[in-house]
DNA sequence: GCCCAGGTGGGTA
DNA sequence: TACCCACATGGG
């Protein structure tokens, strides 16, 4: 069996936490603080948006919520009430919409049959314990529970995702293309504070920056405030990946 | 028409 | 373990 290559680079001068901290200073001068996952009904319409959003865009996700909300279903009551016709109907915007209707119900079954319908009572619980509980649920991988435990439970998670894996690979710090979500989640783990305001708005900075400059195709490095930090600036065009 | 968007689960070798 | 595919809508 051949050795693994590590997927993180050798740390520059001074450090991973200093790195770390430089680029989310930039990113924040960039774009100031991000308003993620306003949540006007609460942490649990942060639940069901981070079961709409897997791979869908934003966009798509608000209309699903805005038709729960008109329906009444923004609650776990109501939507553990609720027939899994009736919410896949609200949630047809948000795409896939049979699947996640029937793992939103789940959710709530969950919910109700383990914590009697309160998400406090889940989120009393230790950070460990609900994170194994939420991956054991169908329709819930680590993204999706990370989400759910930093932006409605609160916990000092860092969530990370494809974007993460992007952005990192091109600036260096990761060497592969397929490190792990777990791998991903650790370096940020080991090398920030255990703050879960940080940990948030981290993530939705590297989402803005992502969707904004770093692009998939066509980044725009001239534009990037990061452009002193990556090794990849000045390539512009077409980069890949 | 094509690619992409704040993934996950199940099947196969 | 490592691929491969289904799941589905909407915007650029």
């Amino acid at each position: 069996m051949a050795a693994e290559l590590p997927s993180v680079a050798p740390p520059p001068a001074g450090g991973w936490g200093p790195w770390l901290g430089a680029v989310y200073r930039r990113l924040r001068e960039r774009f100031g603080h991000r308003q993620w996952w306003p949540a006007q009904d609460g942490p649990f319409e942060v639940i069901v948006g981070a079961y709409l959003t897997q791979n869908v865009a934003w966009v798509n996700v608000e209309k699903a919520i805005a038709n729960l909300r008109a329906a009444g279903l923004l609650t776990p009551a109501a939507l553990h009430a609720a027939p899994v016709e009736e919410v896949a109907a609200c949630i047809r915007p948000a795409g896939y919409y049979r699947q996640k209707a029937e793992r939103l119900k789940i959710f709530c079954d969950y919910l109700f049959s383990r914590y009697g319908g309160s998400l406090d009572a889940l989120f009393a619980r230790p950070l460990g314990e609900v994170r194994a509980e939420l991956l054991a649920l169908k329709g819930v991988g680590p993204e999706t529970a990370d989400s759910i435990l930093c932006y409605a439970g609160g916990y000092p998670v860092m969530v990370v995702d494809a974007y993460t894996r992007r952005l990192f690979y091109r600036l260096g710090a990761f060497t592969r293309t397929d490190i792990s979500y777990d791998e991903m989640q650790a370096f940020f783990h080991r090398h920030l504070p255990a703050d879960t305001g940080l940990f948030n708005d981290f993530h939705a900075q590297i989402v803005t920056v992502s969707n904004r400059i770093c692009l998939k195709r066509g980044p725009r490095c001239r534009e990037c405030p990061l452009a002193d930090l990556c090794p990849r600036q000045g390539l512009d065009e077409g980069e890949r990946p």
